[in-house]
DNA sequence: GAATATTTCCAGTTACATCA
DNA sequence: GTGATGTAACTGGAAATATT
């Protein structure tokens, strides 16, 4: 780009304003673009041509499908082959690379977002799965706290109600320590649910 | 080696054709 | 007639390369 040329623009239109219409930007604003005229065929080689024709259009999808980019060489044996100029066929392979672009980037783009979603989902189910174990754990906690508070009644309570006790065969579903055992271990109710000490059962 | 010109590409825009 | 959409052509900037 001559930016001489720009300078001299911009010291004629500061000079002459209204001669033309594209002022020079002030830093930071983005620069108004100069407005193309209206075609009206009667350009450089006649009738603007538009559409190009479907054989046109095949042959240039054939070799967009074997290369992206085109030698000097090759772009312009394909422009005459085809009967186009070789700045056409420059111009549509421009095209048709930022097409293929859009393309690719809206199929990285749907890939991305579907995994997303995904992963969206996947979260929600851990997270509901975690608030069950939060309420598993705290209804174990309060049935812990729960035969804590009973043991520590049962051995603050009378000697006859300790020898009661001896006497009678362990309670279904304490926490017991047995002669000759070290170790409490868990003697579950028969056929007596507790509710929220199902994961226990595990570790059985 | 520096300055300048040329070429090529890309992103964004414009003009126009076509269709619903 | 009109708005949406697709596409050929254009513009300006950047980078690479050639020329002076």
């Amino acid at each position: 780009m001559n930016h001489k040329v720009e300078d001299h623009i911009a010291l004629i239109s500061q000079l002459y304003p209204g001669l033309y219409t594209q002022m020079v930007p002030k830093q930071g604003e983005s620069k108004p673009r100069r407005r193309r005229k209206k075609n009206t065929g009667e350009g450089v080689g006649g009738a603007r041509k538009r559409k190009l024709s479907a054989e046109q259009v095949n042959f240039l999808e054939m070799t967009f499908g074997d290369e992206h980019k085109l030698e000097t060489e090759r772009k312009e044996k394909l422009a005459s082959d085809l009967g186009l100029d070789p700045r056409q066929v420059a111009v549509w392979f421009q095209n048709r690379r930022a097409r293929w672009k859009n393309k690719k980037l809206e199929e990285e783009y749907t890939k991305l977002k579907t995994a997303h979603e995904s992963i969206v989902v996947e979260k929600c189910l851990l997270e509901s799965e975690v608030l069950k174990l939060k309420e598993q754990l705290s209804r174990a906690e309060k049935e812990i706290q729960r035969l804590s508070d009973r043991a520590d009644r049962v051995s603050t309570s009378s000697p006859s109600s300790s020898l009661s006790m001896a006497m009678e065969p362990p309670f279904l579903g304490e926490f017991a320590v047995l002669e000759g055992y070290g170790d409490a271990f868990y003697m579950p109710p028969e056929n007596n649910y507790i509710p929220g000490m199902e994961w226990i059962n595990q570790y059985m």
